[in-house]
DNA sequence: AATTCGGGGAA
DNA sequence: TTCCCAGAATT
């Protein structure tokens, strides 16, 4: 039987998926590596998010910014506005970081390696591998959630995660190429994204199924074992929408660490297990003819949010903040929590184009 | 080693 | 509903 390499990447060579980021098919089998400045921006959204959603944002970016010095040039608060909506905003503060310090201290060249690489802001154990076998062809052992789910599925390895994970790393280096790894683990990745997936595994496709112990003994689903997940606890709140009388909305910063951090949200109570202190509109920041409009929910990694929404027109709010007007609010930095309270007031706000 | 970070698509 | 996604940083 052939290696699993070469198995694999003669199937990577006829059912690629074609991606923004990623060279044309052709370009790829002679050899082509992809822009460095694509591949490490599409890596830093795809952490814990899905190509679909990434998708329109990596187009939206590379628009914006054709270059990572044109990305260190900017304004953070111009990332944090693009970056709303696609959640975990420490990776678009952490993503600014990185490109300043390729610009002035790399010349706005990415470092070529691994161990380099991993030096930046926001680039990880996955990451720095990933780019530097990706854009730079560097022989790595990368390891992400598609990769062990093939891998603990290939050996049947029922060690739960994240235990597991050294062992996928020893399987990867074992069955990654010298030649073309950057194709080997996208291989491998795309595998796992179509084929090799959590549930109802298509194994009948799958180019390495002959020598696979989770196909052959018919219990390919099982894998990766993970520990049982805590439930999610609920929190609750009130959150305030105060409009001027041309329509403007209040808006406040969040700190930039934690939560939401450095995003922008309207005034609300704290977040907490059952409702304590002052809740309603006597909770407001003002005196007011504060009027309900039901309430929203939302789910965020470790907490479910349910909260009241108040709005009333007021001429002048206490504190730091700023008024955006209603043309301006779809290019706030508003996560999506915020866009759900601001449509519970004003439904028809976020369906004007951006 | 555990916890904290968002949001959406699929089943 | 639950799961999981091209994880990193912090504690």
């Amino acid at each position: 039987m052939k290696p699993i390499n070469i198995r694999l990447l003669a199937w990577y060579d006829s059912h690629a998926r074609t991606l923004p980021w990623r060279v044309s098919p052709g370009e790829g089998r002679q050899g082509v590596l992809p822009d460095p400045y694509h591949v490490w921006l599409s890596e830093v959204m795809l952490q814990q998010t899905t190509v679909a959603t990434v998708g329109p944002y990596f187009e939206k970016f590379i628009a914006k910014w054709p270059t990572v010095k044109n990305l260190a040039a900017c304004d953070l608060e111009d990332v944090m506005k693009a970056w709303a909506g696609l959640g975990y905003y420490s990776r678009a503060r952490n993503l600014k970081a990185c490109a300043d310090k390729v610009a002035s201290e790399h010349d706005g060249k990415f470092p070529q390696t691994a161990a380099e690489l991993q030096k930046l802001p926001g680039i990880g154990p996955y990451t720095s591998a990933a780019i530097a076998a990706i854009a730079f062809g560097e022989r790595t052992t990368v390891v992400d959630g598609n990769i062990e789910r093939v891998s603990t599925r290939h050996t049947a390895n029922s060690t739960p995660l994240p235990q597991v994970k050294e062992h996928c790393r020893e399987f990867m280096d074992r069955v990654t190429p010298a030649d073309r790894p950057g194709d080997f683990v996208q291989a491998m990745m795309d595998l796992g994204a179509t084929i090799c997936t959590p549930r109802n595994p298509a194994c009948s496709l799958c180019p390495i199924n002959d020598d696979c112990q989770g196909h052959i003994q018919q219990i390919a689903e099982q894998f990766p074992v993970k520990a049982p997940k805590k439930p999610k606890p609920t929190r609750v709140g009130a959150a305030f929408v105060a409009q001027r009388p041309d329509g403007a909305i209040w808006l406040t910063k969040r700190p930039n660490k934690g939560l939401l951090g450095g995003m922008s949200v309207v005034p609300t109570t704290g977040w907490t297990a059952s409702k304590n202190g002052a809740t309603g509109y006597a909770a407001a920041p003002i005196v007011g003819d504060w009027i309900p409009h039901g309430h929203i929910r939302h789910t965020f990694t470790h907490f479910h949010l349910e909260l009241e929404v108040w709005s009333a027109h007021v001429n002048m709010l206490p504190g730091d903040g700023w008024w955006s007007l209603q043309h301006q609010i779809g290019g706030e930095a508003l996560p999506t929590v915020m866009k759900k309270v601001i449509s519970a007031v004003a439904d028809d706000l976020f369906k004007v184009p951006k």
